[in-house]
DNA sequence: AAAAAAC
């Protein structure tokens, strides 16, 4: 085990490392600061979730303090895939460099936002930039901008970069760098276009490979539910008897497309969750703020499209859903990577339909292991029929002529909460979604309240609400549940009953097969 | 197949 302070950082800097509470630097960090301080070139094999943004911001912070500012000029750029990891860079930068006798400035320069803010630090000068790249150039092109200065260059999960077409741009930002320069590179993995671009930019560097975090990190749990149909209806209800049933402190849900997440989302709410989406046609605002509520515990349920799958780092989550299996395998690890992480257990569920039959194979070989299956009770998913009205709202038509829904409504099924935490069995069979019966005496049914949605946009304020400091938020949903009598319920609409979807795991006594 | 990123 390292600990930061052999690592040759300065005492400003190991005070604000300190602050956040860290004392022992991860093998990625042990191995990389050193040999960056010296000013070394380093290509950095790490995945998220390793400390990769301090082995890269630390030492970078200290040989700027070392340096002196000129003008106009920054001295150092760091270049991410998306917005939200930029943002979680220039917040790390802000953290650690928050010590420094001789203040750094930096910019974060990224879509979505208005140029002005951007432009003004950039003519007032700032030491480091951070960027994605698209922003980045325009800047560039609009002649704000001059890279001639750029002693450090970070290139962070490059191997996105490359999946995502920026490479021509990354090429572009080496060249417009002065070629004696220090370059930091990170990158998960090493695809021939990856190692190329290494070869023909890095400098003899230093090549670092942190312990992959395996494939399947030991401190996940995962499952699969593997689904008759593949109708939404049906992924939906099992999505909700998978919450229901895990009692989760809080949860991502990812799907495969942008149109799902905001169906996803809607509907988790419909059914009393509290649930909001981020994916990348969202304005920037909106993402930040769903963002930081969810990091803050503010928000429970995010739904998100692989936006949030990488690099994204939200320290306590319980839970990961793939709503969806993903396109790509590795999108799988890193989707669930996003929870039992920083030594926390995580648990991941996957719904498995069977058009997800290609995918799934992909991702078994992956992973070289089964996941735990759970069989969800009770319900018979074959005979759910997603409504139509879902199919307009989403864009995406049906055949006209589809049976009717009964009932009309997607509504909950309504499982019981699980109030103790599951507990491993051998068995691989899990009955996900027991008869709470015998456990649990008070909950009574959740209350879907009048304000559908938590928008803030749209968001009307509640008479009495409940966190003023965030008066842009309706008040949470999802716990008090079991607050609302039958009355209130009903709110003077229409009750829409169970129909033909009552579960019959509400009604059996126990499940006998759980230990 | 989809997502991401510049206006």
């Amino acid at each position: 085990m390292t600990e930061f302070a052999e690592l040759g950082l300065s005492p400003e800097i190991l005070q604000a490392v300190s602050a956040t509470g860290y004392t022992t630097a991860t093998p990625i960090q042990a191995q990389a600061i050193p040999v960056a301080l010296t000013g070394k070139d380093v290509l950095g094999i790490a995945q998220t979730g390793t400390g990769k943004t301090a082995a890269f911001t630390l030492p970078m912070i200290e040989r700027l303090s070392q340096g002196r500012s000129r003008a106009r000029m920054p001295r150092a750029l760091v270049i991410a895939p998306t917005r939200e990891l930029a943002d979680q860079v220039s917040a790390s930068f802000e953290r650690y460099s928050a010590n420094q006798t001789r203040k750094l400035s930096w910019a974060l320069l990224i879509g979505g936002v208005s140029f002005s803010d951007q432009e003004l630090k950039l003519d007032r000068g700032v030491d480091v930039l951070i960027a994605t790249p698209g922003r980045l150039l325009d800047h560039f092109e609009r002649g704000k901008l001059l890279l001639t200065g750029v002693q450090i260059l970070v290139v962070d999960e490059a191997d996105r970069m490359l999946d995502m077409g920026f490479i021509p741009d990354i090429e572009r930002i080496f060249r417009l760098t002065p070629p004696k320069k220090q370059t930091l590179f990170f990158s998960a993995t090493m695809p021939p276009e990856i190692t190329r671009l290494t070869k023909q930019f890095l400098n003899d560097p230093v090549r670092i490979e942190a312990a992959r975090p395996a494939t399947t990190a030991e401190t996940i749990a995962q499952h699969m539910v593997r689904l008759p149909t593949s109708d939404p209806k049906a992924k939906r209800t099992a999505l909700r008897m998978l919450i229901e049933a895990e009692g989760i402190k809080n949860g991502i849900v990812f799907c495969n497309r942008k149109s799902e997440v905001d169906i996803v989302a809607k509907s988790l709410r419909t059914h009393g969750f509290d649930a909001a989406a981020i994916h990348g046609d969202l304005d920037q605002q909106t993402r930040m703020r769903t963002l930081d509520a969810f990091r803050s515990g503010d928000l429970k349920l995010l739904c998100a499209s692989d936006v949030a799958a990488r690099g994204l780092d939200i320290p306590d989550v319980s839970h990961v859903f793939n709503y969806d299996v993903p396109h790509h395998a590795d999108d799988y690890v890193h989707r669930i990577g996003r929870t039992g992480r920083a030594g926390k257990s995580g648990r991941a569920f996957m719904i498995v339909t069977p058009a997800d039959a290609k995918n799934i194979d992909k991702v078994l070989k992956l992973i070289g292991k089964d996941p735990e299956e759970v069989v969800l009770e009770g319900v018979d998913f074959a005979a759910i029929k997603d409504t139509p009205r879902d199919d307009r709202r989403s864009g995406r038509g049906r055949p006209t002529g589809r049976e009717r829904s009964r009932g009309g409504e997607d509504r909950p099924p309504r499982p019981r909460r699980e109030r103790e935490p599951r507990t491993e069995t051998e068995d691989t069979h899990v009955v996900a979604a027991p008869a709470a019966e015998a456990a649990e005496p008070e909950p009574a049914p959740r209350a879907p309240r009048r304000e559908r949605t938590r928008h803030p946009d749209r968001s009307e304020r509640p008479e009495a609400p409940e966190r003023p400091e965030r008066p842009e938020r309706t008040p949470r949903r999802s716990e008090p549940r079991s607050e609302a009598s039958e009355d209130d319920r009903r709110g003077g609409k229409p009750v829409v009953g169970f129909g033909s979807e009552l579960p019959a795991f509400l009604s059996r006594p126990t499940t006998p097969g759980r230990k």
